[in-house]
DNA sequence: CCTGAGAAGTGGTCTATGCCACTTTCTACT
DNA sequence: AGTAGAAAGTGGCATAGACCACTTCTCAGG
């Protein structure tokens, strides 16, 4: 069996070629005359086609034909399984919960949640730590109403998503902000860095599958230990890579 | 024709029940029977199957059977068409030329782009308006060995990685870096902000298809007037949509 | 000259079928 | 009892053909 050609790589080796010789929008041949070309049949050449349709390189038009797309650049950045709390870093995570209560909403984090202000949420303020250094300030916020019987327990889970999941939160997808700041005196004191020091800021909304607000997060970043990495690909991304890191020792190539 | 009811969504529809409802881990029925169940042929059911596999919803294990996959979360970052140069934000790009010259690389460009401090490169800075507002400085480095004849107009141009290319240079991938940071004392004068305010620095390393570096971009954007919006979607993500964004006017729902 | 109908070519979907490769299980032989 | 091998079940790959929907071009009719 040694070689294990598969006609369908054939194929898309074939295309590659052409969208490497071929300027932007330029048109590659009819799925039929492919099939003649190469020897195959429509469905090969349509899976080969369409792998590259998703990897961004082809772009078909129907009733037109199959065109040599515009490069268009990819980031992905993808965390860990399990926490959906992104950002992830390498080194060993640990928390410690600075505060926990339920209160109202009042007026920055209800509107947010799109709540009324004296409506009750969730609050749990943590300290993030990775090998034991401070590394972030965390603000998560859910509304009472979504999740009644919500325990501290629930919300310092590891797999907070699932225990949403229990109590019949679907969660389905998030926004979020990224942006830079300063750090105040209170912020400052807990992270262990000087006050105005450099900070990513994290804010979070999280919405779950009946279109509810189910979550808000707040997040402080430490600027000096703490950064987003990310690879861009050209074009054809088989799956680009994971990449937020946080630096605790030396300083790396960048 | 009205309803224009396609198998493979339905096949696809009846497989994100069986998602929701199972546990991750556990087997979804074989194909061939999915294909008597549901009264569909096996490419149908395999298209279908294969769509949830790519989007991370279901693992094949050949041989074995097909599985609920446990829940990924994946952020996409996606920039706008043309310039390689994220970030992009809506609104009106425009950008001038603050210097530029063919000079030696020094220890620091040097060390990113794997060069003698001694070898020359090309070197552009620019400023970045959006509206006619300053939203970034860009410092662009392109080792000169990589593109002798490469001109300014080539460096202005949108299509950068195109011009590139004509030089014989196929860019490929570039990984990036995100942090926070503050302004100097001459950024702030060319962004119009206060010293030390908050801004993002953004790192990139580029890398053509023969694994040389072929640019390092060093720029810092305007953290008042930029952000980074990202989608994060729970497994199953059609297409994350874009949304790195500068904010112009408002403050918007965040 | 303009316009509209039709033909031709394109991708989009689906069916029916065959064989291969890998994994697990059970059975029969040692 | 242990082990090798067959059998059954799974996904992986490929074929051939049919029909539909959309786009473009052409050509005849106004």
């Amino acid at each position: 069996m040694g070689e294990a050609i598969l006609k369908r790589e054939q194929v898309r080796d074939y295309l590659l070629e052409l969208i490497e010789t071929h300027p932007a929008g330029a048109p590659i041949p009819a799925e039929r005359v492919l099939c003649q070309q190469l020897s195959v049949s429509r469905p090969t050449v349509r899976s080969a086609v369409e792998e590259l349709v998703n990897t961004g390189l082809l772009v078909r038009q129907h009733g037109r034909g199959t065109f040599v797309a515009r490069a268009k650049i990819t980031q992905e950045m993808v965390s860990g399984p399990g926490s959906m709390s992104l950002p992830r870093a390498s080194g060993t995570w640990a928390s410690r919960v600075l505060e926990h209560a339920r209160i109202p909403a009042g007026a920055r984090v209800g509107r947010r949640l799109r709540l009324s202000p004296a409506a009750e949420i969730h609050y749990i303020a943590r300290l993030r730590l990775v090998d034991g250094e401070p590394m972030a300030l965390e603000h998560l916020h859910v509304p009472a109403a979504v999740a009644p019987s919500l325990t501290l327990h629930d919300m310092e889970s590891g797999d907070f998503y699932d225990r949403l999941r229990e109590h019949g939160v679907h969660v389905l997808e998030a926004v979020q902000s990224i942006e830079p700041t300063v750090v105040n005196e209170s912020e400052a004191s807990l992270l262990g860095v000087p006050v105005l020091a450099p900070a990513l800021l994290f804010e979070r909304l999280t919405t779950d599958a009946d279109g509810r607000q189910v979550e808000y997060v707040h997040s402080i970043y430490r600027g000096d230990r703490y950064r987003i990495m990310s690879r861009l690909t050209l074009g054809a991304s088989p799956r680009s890579t994971v990449d937020v890191q946080a630096r605790i020792g030396g300083s790396g190539p960048f």
